[in-house]
DNA sequence: TATGAATGAGTGTTCATTCAT
DNA sequence: AATGAATGAACACTCATTCAT
């Protein structure tokens, strides 16, 4: 359908140029139609740029979920989503930035949309550590503030390692589900088993901790 | 000095705005001098942009350096180091903006200039990780690519937990430190003790992982 | 006929939102039909805009001349035509701003158009102007040029009151008419009797009347 | 200075092709300024036109205040505003289109504009109006409603001469003034002395005035 | 006969940047 | 050392107009 190619002409221009300098103009011409055509599917810049973020915010929470399969075990599950989530980004980083760099410097709006799109994975993640607690005895049920972090840190580990395994030839996404996942699957067990890092007493005054 | 009001300006409209967002006329006015004097100091908008990247970048890092005592352990280290960068991150919201959001969403003479910095940052953990290592006398020393894999997560998770304990309120530093510090020590600590996940076998064809 | 309904829309629409605010697909949804319809009818929005004008000016002036019996002395026959004129308008506002208000307002072409209508009515009204004045015996015929400033006038005074009329809740065709004809009778009465007011004297030089 | 350049290219671009067909390069143009220039100083197409308007409805009226002294007698004021009016008019037929045409065509704003104008010198009219019914010992007083409606004829036959003898070569503004003099003094003079013309009865139904 | 789909040309508006002083 | 005044180039958006069917 030609709003699909004027999707990804905007996906494109979006990702490698930015929301504010990529020029209508440019989006057109790279999707080989006529700017009004443009504004005739997709009403203003504003609006191509939602859509653009919807669709991507969809087709990578797809593929996640497609790649995991809910009748494995917990780790296997974070295994596969996060193998799932890396070759996805690693395939469309012009999506990736899309989501993860554009969508969160330009406004409410957009943010919002994206925060929707996280929320959903973060709350996956937060589903894959209770379960994991579970099946580790973890008998004090670890607090709910802690799982939040800990899920927050995850993800962004994740995210972050995305756009390292893009920026860096030869990392497949392979090796970067391992390297997260040994890292993480690790601390999750050490912590249900209750081995914690016990941080030194609040500095009193003056010094101590970093001035600011 | 002058050139520090425009500085800070500059980096407190880039931050709230955005890169292109952020008009000359409002830095100019919000640093109370005319807009040809901030191009006589500046020498233009990527100029300036430049200069606020590196001004702040540098503010982080020393911030980080100065919350490090050498003489410490390891762990103890690197939660001061996390403490300090949280807390650098959460007073200097628009600084943080400017080096996690716009620069690296800007084009590359942009985001080069904050990779050099992610990059101090990145080995700085680097080391610690190597160290930790050592004292568990990991006798197989860790390969280089999963140290950095795991420094390079490690960031990343900081970096987004600065954002969510920015976004949330009642999350402090020593929080999000906390957080993060038990997190990835424990699984520090597993990995230098050899204990791995092991990943399945790669699905030799068609189906098992997502294709995508 | 469909090219009434179209025109009918063009009226409403061009009346309503004047004629280069009005879009051509505006107007084709108001008349129900596709937009190269309209242009199959009628070749461009110019022509559509003039189709409006001939068609409006047409039926304003057969209202006027429908409502004035030639055997009926001159007095009742300007009566009856500013009676239909002050009806017409009134039941056409849409109409009626296209002929006094837009067709005016862009250019030449259409400015034309509305301008023989005009001239009809003018000569209508200067004939019963002349007819009045051999009533009266007004020994010395009115000088041509005065005829005409007089019709003109009371033209622009009938154009302005319909307007006004319009605009002006409760004043009824009737009443505009009642106020037009008393002024107009009896100032064209005394005018016929050589009853006229003398001008002063032209200002000799330097002051006076107002130099401007 | 700067700005009345702009205005006087504004007025007459406006003045000849209506506020929408004017565009803004054209204005900058003819003014000799780049387009910036003319939003720095004026903020907007909308504003632009309103100052147009303003600037304009100021200098006519203040025109015809100039050509009246109050202490001469009713008639010869009437005269002076009549002839001061159409000298100015005439002088500046590019404002005169615009007050008279372009601003009541294009909606409230810019109409609510030169209402006002209009207002005050509808009143000016009225109150020679009434002056000269008290001079001429008009025993019953004419009714406020009649004296609203004639004023208007007034000030709409004027309006309609000043397009007139702008249109018409060889028409000066003594000769303007002179037809519209003639017509209207007499009538008042008729009027006031209660020589009213007798409108027939209504039309009991069906026929009689046209069906409009 | 009638239209869905498409566009060339142009609009108002903004902004980084530079002289003249 | 500092600025008021000015602009070239671009951008988002619209609309009269026309094919292919």
């Amino acid at each position: 359908m030609r709003e699909q190619q004027m999707l990804d002409a905007a996906v494109r221009t979006f990702g490698r140029r930015g929301y504010m300098a990529a020029s209508m103009d440019e989006i057109a011409e790279l999707a080989g139609v006529s700017k009004p055509l443009v504004y005739l599917y997709l009403n203003s810049k504003e609006d191509l740029f939602t859509a653009c973020i919807r669709r991507e915010a969809d087709a990578l929470t797809r593929a996640v979920r497609a790649g995991v399969r809910p009748d494995l075990p917990a780790d296997r599950r974070l295994w596969d989503g996060l193998l799932a989530f890396f070759a996805h980004t690693g395939e469309h980083p012009d999506a990736w930035s899309v989501l993860h760099l554009q969508a969160r410097t330009h406004g409410e709006p957009f943010a919002a949309e994206v925060a929707a799109m996280r929320t959903e994975i973060v709350a996956f993640v937060t589903g894959l550590v209770v379960v994991a607690a579970r099946e580790a005895h973890s008998d004090p049920d670890l607090p709910e503030d802690e799982v939040a972090g800990l899920a927050e840190a995850l993800v962004g580990a994740a995210e972050s390692l995305a756009a390292w395994a893009n920026a860096t030839p030869g990392v497949t996404a392979r090796q970067a589900a391992a390297t997260l996942m040994n890292f993480a699957w690790a601390g999750l067990g050490d912590l249900m088993r209750g081995n914690r890092w016990t941080p030194p007493p609040e500095a009193p005054q003056g010094r101590g901790e970093p001035r600011a």
